[in-house]
DNA sequence: TATTTATCGTACCGTTCGGTACAAATACTT
DNA sequence: AAGTATTTGTACCGAACGGTACGATAAATA
């Protein structure tokens, strides 16, 4: 009946923005469909297992884009590029501040509960890339790890308080303090 | 049938709770009920409103805790009192990290719109206070609101990382350091 | 104790939920 | 061009959804 429009990778940042707009539970098939174009036959064909399976390969997209551009950049390129380099992607993935984290905000309800091995995982590997890169700038190991905390956490934070508040350029004053902070 | 076993008033922590633990739309009324123990007969006659009514006296509720032991505290008393007490209060009311802020939850998904004033009111009203404290200990205005800003976004982030790598000791660890940071 | 008022359990409403089945249509292979 | 495999729209399923109606029960008032 209808032509192959969308191939299943291209559907997985469509489906990534309706979790992000509703959430896991508030993603009804109804308005997947609509978000993404895709009937739920398609659906279903791409992905079988149904919802789970959707933000499963959403969850592992974003996994994906962040090992690549943040987390291996921080392991391997020079501690101060990659650093650099982390907050100019961090500021280019969150739209400057007007797109959420879907992993920070899957980890506060029972959504958890399903995908908690891919959650711990990402923000772990994010903290631990990063205070590797600090303590190869001479940082001590546990200044290094509690300053690595205190940065990932600014940005969870900013990105729910620059929608709370309706205020995207707190999420960038954020990042600029950030920049500052690690010099 | 039954006898009255629960006000309205005790209701609501209940409330609460059901919407932390499964977001505004994952509370079906068959969880709230569950969670509360009271039937659909006494919730729609408590909140005829349905659950949308639920949700805002939820927030009313959160709102008035926080006015009361957050943000007249840091508006009247002593500066360094009225933070003192800010971060023991948050401390007490997130549970040493093993709830999360309903208010920010709310923020992440399409349930803002529906309650956007609420949440911003929230957020503002806590920087705004806790800027004019650190204005009164001296503080120069823009430091003071960029400073305030950071103290309540690394709540909110350390709450967010704390579920998600399931480690609440690490919004224990976050509150020590802002008690350093405000001195 | 009689009467009113508030509370509550249950049956039920129409709608939407996630998911399945399958035929029609398209794309790919030869 | 014919035949095979994949993609996709639609009809449909039982269950659960939010919400209403209302009689039964308990508490408050008289």
């Amino acid at each position: 009946m209808a032509r192959t429009l969308l191939e299943r990778a291209d559907a997985i940042p469509l489906l990534g923005e309706a979790f992000r707009t509703w959430g896991f539970e508030g993603a009804s098939l109804a308005r997947i469909t609509e978000k993404t174009g895709l009937g739920k036959g398609s659906l279903y064909n791409f992905f079988p297992g149904g919802k789970e399976e959707m933000a499963e390969a959403v969850l592992a997209e974003i996994d994906g884009w962040f090992e690549t551009h943040v987390f291996t950049p921080l392991a391997t390129a020079e501690p101060k590029a990659g650093i650099t380099g982390m907050l100019a992607a961090t500021g280019d993935y969150f739209r400057s501040g007007n797109r959420i984290c879907l992993v920070g905000a899957f980890a506060l309800d029972e959504t958890r509960s399903r995908f908690a091995i891919a959650i711990n995982s990402y923000f772990s590997r994010w903290i631990n890339a990063l205070a590797g890169a600090l303590e190869r700038r001479g940082h001590a190991r546990p200044e290094a790890t509690a300053l690595a905390e205190d940065v990932v956490l600014a940005i969870q934070g900013a990105l729910v308080l620059a929608r709370a508040t309706d205020d995207p350029a707190l999420f960038q004053r954020t990042l600029a303090r950030l920049a500052q902070r690690l010099g």
